[in-house]
DNA sequence: CGGAAGGTTGATTGAAGTCAAAGCCAGTGG
DNA sequence: CCACTGGCTTTGACTTCAATCAACCTTCCG
């Protein structure tokens, strides 16, 4: 299982012996129960997920939320607080995650010391934040119809590179349409009524959180979408 | 003036002499000139702003544009390629840039060995991600008002830490307004309109690009803002 | 069978966008 | 030293996309 992590980015030596003689403990979280939280120091544990699906969020001082990020299997849930003294954001599972949490200090020295296991990290780090760019992207300068067909693409792609999925022509969304809308700073009712048009337009079908969509084109070109941002040739190098 | 780095995080030993050995080469960059392209493989240099401002920016296929970051002296300008084969947004000059653009290769090695410029360089990159995620927020789920006075207590902070203003009080930002407005994700036409309103309740004075915050608490409360995103407390262990 | 969470619909409002024309400097060059 | 230019900023009239509010409907599940 924690096999994947040096395997995704980075040819191995002695490494793969530091990777799995890191301390870890399985956790299982419930949907909606918080993995980390803002403002409190980061959990002693950093988090790599087996199964299920968490987002990074954050609240305003009106209440409204804004998720930051989604979280598929194979994902790492807290590089982002690694080195850091205080939690900038919420985790939250969202379905039933199965969590490996590794050893924070463990995990640090690891990969201070470890120049290949480093690099890997470093590539997811970078990969996350290229993404947190596009989300802002997509949140500030899209139409209500580009920025969920956007988190459609996205969403699809990713699911499928993680191996989730045979195919980005159907899956299941995980997102609720409220969660959804808090993704791309909407509302729950807009999404609704945007997803229809969608639907209208021959783009895709849908029931409930399944989805099929059955113009790629059509929808990759609705959310003016380009998956460079995503950087899945640095993920090719598959070795272990 | 590479010891700006080393100063930032970290106490150094050895390590001085490996940031100092580093190969470097001063380029001077004018306004709106590219200093990283979108699509293109990044430069052979990872640079650092010794003076002038830079931004982060991408385009959508409508042809709008979406600031994601602004970058001021002693910010790194490109840790987010370093370990990527291809940039994924672009990076301009916003007035004349001094950078030290330091060999990429070299600068690899050293992350990759040196465990005390690894911890460093992580903090200063997961920072510019918890940065980023609060702009998710600014855009997605807050009003005009809000965006605006949000930038603007960031802005000030920032150059406040980064010692390039002796108080937060007064300051001069350096974007236009329409380049505020790519920020923030709104025209340059309501920007305006919401600029005139924060003067008109008293929270600032403004003359162009000139701001006097008359009134920090209001504009903070208007913004919403709470600084912990910025991290500043970990970059208080200075050293050197 | 009943309740709750999520999805759908309609009517209405409102915040921000659009378009287009002026106004206002700061710097340039005659 | 003044007129001229071009880049910003400002203003007004009008439009539009998305929010709001408030039901109602479905589906799932205990």
């Amino acid at each position: 299982m924690l096999k994947k992590l040096s395997k995704r980015v980075e040819l191995d030596a002695g490494d793969h012996a530091a990777v799995l003689g890191l301390p870890y403990r399985l956790k299982l979280y419930h949907p909606t129960s918080y993995i980390v939280r803002e403002g409190a120091p980061p959990p002693l544990a950093c988090g790599f997920i087996a199964s299920g699906v968490a987002f990074r969020q954050k609240l305003t001082a009106d209440g409204t939320r804004q998720i930051v990020s989604i979280h598929l299997p194979g994902d790492f849930i807290d590089i982002e607080h690694l080195f850091l003294n205080l939690g900038d954001h919420n985790v939250q599972a969202l379905s039933e995650v199965q969590a490996v949490n590794v050893d924070r200090n463990a995990l640090q020295k690891v990969i201070l010391e470890r120049p290949a296991i480093a690099r890997a990290m470093w590539i997811d780090a970078l990969v996350n934040g290229s993404i947190f760019r596009e989300w802002i992207v997509n949140v500030g300068r899209r139409d209500a119809r580009s920025k969920i067909a956007h988190l459609l693409c996205e969403t699809a792609l990713r699911m499928e590179e993680a191996g989730l999925i045979e195919s980005v022509a159907t899956f299941e969304f995980p997102l609720t349409q409220e969660q959804l809308a808090d993704a791309v700073g909407l509302t729950n009712v807009h999404v609704n009524r945007t997803l229809r048009t969608l639907v209208a337009d021959g783009v895709l079908t849908r029931n409930r959180r399944h989805i099929a969509i059955t113009d790629w084109d059509k929808l990759k070109s609705a959310a003016d979408f380009n998956g460079l941002y995503l950087h899945f040739d640095q993920e090719s190098r598959i070795v272990s």
